[in-house]
RNA sequence: GUCCCCUUCGUCUAGAGGCCUAGGACACCGCCCUUUCACGGCGGUAACAGGGGUUCGACUCCCCUAGGGGACGCCA
């Protein structure tokens, strides 16, 4: 049977491919195509809050982008259809009713408040805070609270003592207490299935036989053996890869580092060159040679390879690399044309005319004034964001509050943006004009440039957004103890209504 | 807090018991090339987390300690 190996994309609620997702995918893809198997791709969101149809297209293209292309995937559907589809909700239930029949799983009724508390006891008591045993009812009461209506969910079983052996291709084999894992929630009350029961379900009527995903699932593990075993089919092979990080060796993430594929993309770094890098993120050539393509990858590929030690994601060895593809990889003419594709095009400069013709007075003022639409992060430093008006932490405030609105704004378009902008300043009680300049500072670099509304829609949520992050970072960002006032009065502005 | 995973230069890594006086790459420093700056070339600083075993021999195998990370949601 020829294996099929399957990655999940999870598509973010803000809408930035995240560079781990291409990471996961890159390394499925070669263990894949090693194998003459094939790559599926699987957009996992049971949360419908969480994605939207532009979020799951943004990952798609981005995955594309990069030269990643799978073999069956989530624009295919067929009888793999996205699970999210609400025809397909009650599939998910049947597989978990089916549980209760065979007394693998239970109706219960706990609120949220109840279990709250049950943590915050097993938490005192020095356990593990998750939830394992006592939720279960007698048949009687279950049936009558059915029948009253009340909300449920459906948990599936644990055993409560023994271990969970897991085999892991990398990892070998990790033991973990069945008391360290929780009566999982396989149904929701609204009906949609948990990524647990749905995972599994999929991976199976999908024939999956592989399973290459990141650390953070080695603990979920046991939960998707056992239902395996409940449901009597054959468990996919397990691999468990290290977790990008951050430079301080935390889990790579956007506060402190650009994770969006389409930052990179937008900072103008070439495809090949990031693919190139997240192959030597925990992996080298047998030749140990630096630079290798998507294909020199797959033909070397040896997942025995993959070293477990967190790699951290470094840019300057990106940007080096990136250098090094354009220097050796393009000559004079392809060089032209990656640069006409990426920014140097009609399309993407007439939008900015406008702003333009009316601010020039001959064509060599261009450049000085619209270089910050072709560039990456900009070069500030703090004093970059002096204000008359407005003291050092009253500019954090501004350009803090304005990334985690603008981070929510899932329709990145020039109205969106400045009624965000203008709400939250008349919240804040700051004037458009006071309010306005950090914000220009952070994206334009001066606070003269044109409309930095319209820059911000045409330069895109990533890089807009990296650019306050970069801002903010060069201010010296929040003390802990500021953090907290800060999210607490940001929390405060959000529910106001200005009527 | 509990459990799990991990640990070679600052960073990415090579290393599968003797090939290790631990190799390469980024970054950094120096020299060369060059009208400048890059590129390129040459060289330099810099690591086996600590402690115990096993072994004739340990970066490599085992144990303990320490450090880092992850998980502990009606998120994925």
């Amino acid at each position: 049977m020829s294996q099929r190996i399957r990655t999940r994309i999870a598509p973010s609620p803000t809408g930035d491919p995240h560079v781990g997702t291409a990471y996961i995918a890159l390394f499925n893809l070669c263990f894949a195509r090693q194998h003459q198997g094939q790559f599926i791709l699987r957009i996992e969101d049971t949360d419908q809050a969480r994605s939207t149809p532009e979020s799951e297209q943004d990952i798609l293209n981005s995955l594309r982008w990069l030269g990643l292309d799978w073999d069956e995937g989530p624009d295919i559907g067929g009888p793999h259809a996205p699970y999210r589809q609400s025809e397909r909700k009650n599939d998910y239930r049947a597989y978990a009713e089916q549980l209760v029949a065979q007394g693998h799983a239970f109706y219960c009724f706990r609120t949220p408040e109840e279990l709250d508390e049950i943590r915050e006891q097993r938490k005192a008591a020095g356990l593990n805070p998750g939830i394992n045993g006592q939720l279960e009812l007698p048949e009687a009461e279950v049936k009558e609270r059915l029948e009253r209506g009340d909300s449920y969910v459906i948990r599936m079983k644990v055993p409560e003592e023994g271990v969970c052996i897991i085999d892991d291709m990398l990892r070998g084999t990790i033991e973990i207490d069945w008391s360290q894992v929780d009566c999982q929630i396989l149904l929701k009350s609204d009906g949609m299935p948990t990524y647990h029961l749905a995972n599994v379900v999929d991976d199976h009527l999908m024939e999956i036989t592989h399973v290459i995903r990141g650390e953070e699932w080695i603990s979920s593990a046991p939960k998707h053996q056992l239902l395996y075993r409940y449901f009597g089919w054959q468990m996919p092979v397990l691999c468990h890869m290290p977790l990008l990080r951050n430079p301080d060796k935390s889990k790579l993430s956007k506060r402190k580092n650009p994770t969006s594929i389409n930052y990179y993309e937008r900072a103008g770094f070439m495809p090949e060159a990031l693919l190139n890098y997240l192959g030597r993120m925990g992996w080298s050539m047998p030749d140990e040679r630096e630079k290798f393509t998507l294909s020199d990858m797959i033909e070397n590929f040896d997942l025995s390879r993959v070293s477990l030690g967190g790699p951290i994601f470094d840019v300057e060895k990106l940007r080096w690399l990136n250098g090094l593809w354009i220097r050796e990889s393009l000559d004079d003419q392809a060089f032209m044309e990656r640069v006409k594709n990426w920014a140097f095009n009609e399309a993407h400069i007439l939008p900015m005319v406008e702003h333009i013709k009316s601010r020039v007075e001959t064509f060599s003022d261009i450049a000085p004034l619209a270089g910050f639409m072709f560039s990456g992060l900009l070069n500030l430093s703090a004093e970059s964001f002096e204000h008359k008006k407005l003291d050092a932490h009253d500019v954090k405030r501004v350009l803090q509050y304005s990334l985690w609105t603008l981070e929510a704004q899932r329709h990145w378009t020039k109205d969106a943006i400045f009624d965000d902008i203008k709400q939250l300043s008349k919240k804040m009680n700051i004037k458009m004009g006071d309010f306005m300049q950090p914000i220009f500072i952070a994206i334009a670099g001066t606070p003269n440039s044109w409309s930095v509304v319209d820059a911000m829609a045409q330069l895109g949520p990533d890089m807009s957004r990296a650019r306050l992050r970069d801002a903010l970072d060069k201010l010296g960002g929040f003390s802990k103890k500021e953090s907290k006032r800060v999210e607490k009065e940001f929390q405060e502005l959000q529910s106001m209504d200005l009527g």
